[in-house]
RNA sequence: CGGGGCGUAGCGUAGCCUGGUAUCGCGCCUGCUUUGGGAGCAGGAGGUCACCGGUUCAAAUCCGGUCGCCCCGACCA
């Protein structure tokens, strides 16, 4: 086997080892424009099914979709000052339309909370109007000086939730209550486990009272922020006016979130799951659950064996999405290597020498490990290995952040030389002034990524910060993050 | 925007120092033999050497410039 057909592994260059199997799965490719992608079927089928999960659980927490602008008044995002200061320096800008230079420059928007919460104020009169619950699937643009495939590019899908609400505590509720759907969808669909919390000032959302985020560990143990819900308080309802009359008859201005995530998951994906073969996907967002490899010799057998292997396929499919590699021009080894390269969760193997035992082997991709099924219960089978293959993802995932993680007493040193190494996900101790979270950042490149939720504190709190050693005031775990 | 690297066939590359119209691998096409972990043999198609200008009898190669992309940093989902 030559060398050129390996991939780049995970310990040689994890930055390359991404680059290949993002390119090489064929999720995306580079375009003729600097910093923009084009995602690939195989890339987009993944995102696809985030979204249809995604948008499932939107609705069944009563959120409906809308669409909204692409281009935004230069003034309107203008209004809020921090979100101007936020955004501004990396907006795309349309000034001429038609060949005519325009009286007012648009703004290809970086986010949509201006021209949202401007529509909102004209549909929102009285409290009995809220809550308003909204979502929108789009594209935006940021002008990001340095882009990666899926993890940050000029242009990228997303999907952002806004809501208005009567009361400070609703929109508190609803910021949380959004969190907690993101966290599931990673965790029981992505199989990338979370540790949820609130941002720090430093990292929180452009013109929001409060952030909270998933933060999710990838396996050169630096935070990938996956998904972030913002309690934005009245900030936005002030500047676009949006008020309603409460149920006393006073007038009163509305309560705002946002929340979104993007396809900076599918990156997220692959740096949770793949390996040196190439790209895991767990089960459920798998376009393909499994993959048939037929096996022959002779012509005889390739008719005997095509025509099991179609009747195979035909009997998964009522349950499975699966899909039969019946090309001629392969051996099966090579197609194994490429449907490995795919992350296609479980191959199914079907030979002549299975024929006559009555059965096909399935092969699971995330442990390599072999099983032969009877031909009689195989789809029952293959179906409960997916539900398997799904949860074991999820739990191996999930050790490989604990024993990458580090809780207790941890001096300053040995934290700057955690994070010059391998990197950690560490829990201790901060005092809750930005000039130590600051002064971190600059000497380790490490951030606050979350103060976290209660479930992912530790047992017993630190009592002092970790680079000042004052009382501290929260835990927080701290990261290289992307 | 700073630092580094690279632009040669669909992809990956050699050649560049020391000028003479381009190497190899993968892939692709045809045929035969193969097929339980990346097949073998034979034949074949495919290149304005990123672009512009200069030096020279002659430029992928030397000189000047331009553009593009990737990687590392600062900024960020």
């Amino acid at each position: 086997m030559s060398d050129e057909k390996k991939l780049t592994t995970r310990a040689q260059d994890f930055s390359a080892w991404y680059n290949e199997v993002v390119l090489r799965a064929e999720l995306a490719d580079y375009s003729p424009v600097r910093g923009c992608m084009v995602i690939r079927p195989d890339g987009y089928g993944i995102w696809e099914r985030m979204q249809r999960a995604l948008d499932d659980m939107f609705k069944a927490t009563g959120h409906r979709n809308a669409y909204f602008p692409l281009f935004i008044p230069q003034s309107f995002l203008n209004r809020e000052a921090e979100h101007v200061e936020g955004f501004a320096p990396e907006t795309a800008v349309v000034t001429h339309g038609g060949g005519k230079e325009l009286e007012e420059p648009l703004v290809v928007r970086p986010t949509s909370e201006t021209i949202i919460y401007a529509m909102f104020a004209k549909w929102v009169h009285s409290y009995r109007d809220l809550p308003l619950l909204i979502n929108q699937w789009a594209n935006v643009v940021r002008w990001e000086m340095r882009t990666r495939l899926f993890l940050r590019t000029l242009e990228f899908l997303w999907q952002e939730g806004h809501t208005a609400h009567a009361t400070h505590d609703e929109a508190e509720e609803e910021a949380r209550r959004m969190l907690g759907v993101y966290r599931t969808f990673m965790e029981d669909w992505m199989a990338m486990p979370v540790v949820t919390g609130r941002k720090t000032d430093a990292e929180r959302f452009a013109g929001a009272l409060r952030t909270y985020s998933c933060e999710a560990m990838m396996q050169d143990n630096k935070a990938l922020q996956a998904g972030t819900s913002h309690n934005l308080g009245q900030n936005f309802a002030r500047v676009f006016e949006l008020t309603f009359q409460t149920e006393s008859g006073g007038t009163d201005f509305a309560w705002n979130t946002s929340w979104g995530v993007s396809t900076r998951l599918v990156g997220g994906l692959v740096m949770t799951h793949g390996d040196d073969k190439g790209l895991r996907v767990p089960p459920r967002l798998a376009p393909t659950e499994a993959v048939v490899v037929p096996i022959w010799r002779s012509d005889e057998e390739r008719a005997r064996v095509l025509a099991a292997a179609d009747a195979l396929r035909t009997a998964l499919a009522a349950r499975v999405r699966v899909h039969i590699d019946a090309r001629d021009t392969l051996k099966p080894g090579a197609k194994y290597y490429e449907w490995e390269l795919r992350g296609v969760p479980v191959r199914v193997e079907l030979g002549p020498r299975d024929l006559d035992r009555g059965q096909a082997v399935l092969v699971r991709r995330d442990t390599g490990a072999k099983q032969p099924v009877s031909l009689d219960t195989v789809t029952m089978e293959l179906e409960h290995l997916l539900a398997t293959v799904q949860n074991d993802m999820l739990r191996a995932a999930r050790e490989r952040r604990e024993q990458h993680s580090r809780r207790g007493n941890i001096t300053y040193a040995q934290f700057r030389e955690l994070m010059d190494g391998e990197g950690a996900f560490v829990y201790a101790g901060w005092c809750g002034d930005g000039a130590c979270e600051a002064a971190i950042k600059d000497e380790t490149k490490a951030t606050i990524r979350v103060l976290p939720d209660e479930e992912f504190r530790s047992a017993e709190a630190p009592a002092t910060c970790l680079k000042c050693g004052r009382p501290s005031t929260s835990e927080a775990l701290w990261a290289k993050a992307y």
